[in-house]
DNA sequence: GTGCTTGTTGGCCA
DNA sequence: GTGGCCAACAAGCA
């Protein structure tokens, strides 16, 4: 499920229930393919005692820091999910990470286990944490940036590279769609043949649609993007795109749908077209 | 049973 | 060497 949005406001979940907490104690599905290349008996030892220090997203990744120079990283996959119960929840079977504090246990569920949990203990920063890209929404991400970007990945179409976390940190298959969908750029177009005013549209749609999706969705409770409001005077093909047949809600025709870079994209015909 | 799924990665190939 | 494509990972849902 989550995209840039649905990551901070799972972050949020865990952080209000971890705040001025100390870990009691850790269970953990030590095998499960979340841990890949993690050392799970030095994570549920560090972290059994430890206090919350904070946390934060960065893109789809978020990590959170204990006492002890502790850094625990967790990326949801496709199916990830971060609860807050009662602290004699009883671990199901997706539950593949739980911190348990005096009043909460903290959840971590993943059935399919694309997500990922990373663990490190030190001063600074560990690599996976301190490399990742800079946010859209940061100066960093710059309209010469993304050129520069989309044309070294020119060959491909430009539904892939929004996909592409180095450059586009968080932007997941609904929000790409949504993106070309306002930037009225079709998704197989080639990335190097955006003209100039195509890949400022692209910049300034991705930083919008990031905007108005952190906003919507990461403090109200997951939620999906509301409807037209002053900032954007289009409604979200979001909620058009899995309907039966879906129809652009801009123009009232039919939405096409196909895989592009191995993914189901959904786009408007009427809106979007190859140059 | 079939055919999907808001993600990432490594192996293969041009 | 570079870069794109796609199967694989695993479980649930319609």
């Amino acid at each position: 499920m989550p995209e840039l949005a649905e990551v901070e406001f799972f972050r949020r979940r865990w952080a209000g229930g971890l705040a001025g907490q100390a870990v009691q104690a850790v269970a953990v599905h030590a095998g499960a393919r979340i841990f890949r290349g993690t050392d799970v008996a030095a994570l549920a030892r560090g972290l059994t005692g430890a206090r919350f220090r904070s946390s934060a997203t960065s893109g789809k990744q978020m990590v959170f820091q204990f006492s002890g120079g502790q850094w625990l990283g967790v990326h949801l996959g496709m199916s990830g999910d971060l609860t807050v119960g009662p602290a004699d929840h009883p671990a199901g079977r997706h539950d593949h990470l739980v911190l348990r504090t005096r009043r909460h246990s903290l959840v971590l569920t993943d059935p399919r286990m694309f997500g990922r949990v990373q663990y490190w203990q030190g001063r600074a920063a560990p690599g996976w944490w301190s490399r990742l890209a800079p946010p859209v929404l940061s100066g960093e991400f710059s309209r010469a940036a993304v050129g520069e970007f989309l044309r070294r990945r020119g060959r491909a179409p430009i539904k892939a590279v929004l996909l592409m976390q180095e450059m586009f940190p968080g932007i997941g298959n609904w929000m790409a769609d949504e993106i070309l969908w306002r930037a009225r750029i079709h998704p197989r177009q080639k990335a190097g043949a955006l003209s100039a005013g195509q890949v400022r549209a692209l910049w300034t749609e991705t930083r919008r649609v990031a905007r108005l999706a952190l906003r919507t969705i990461a403090g109200t409770g997951g939620e999906l993007p509301g409807e037209l409001n002053a900032d954007i005077p289009l409604s979200w093909l979001f909620r058009h795109r899995w309907k039966g047949d879906g129809i652009d809600p801009q123009t009232g025709t039919p939405l096409a749908y196909a895989t592009i870079g191995g993914r189901t994209t959904c786009w408007s015909p009427a809106r979007q077209q190859l140059p």
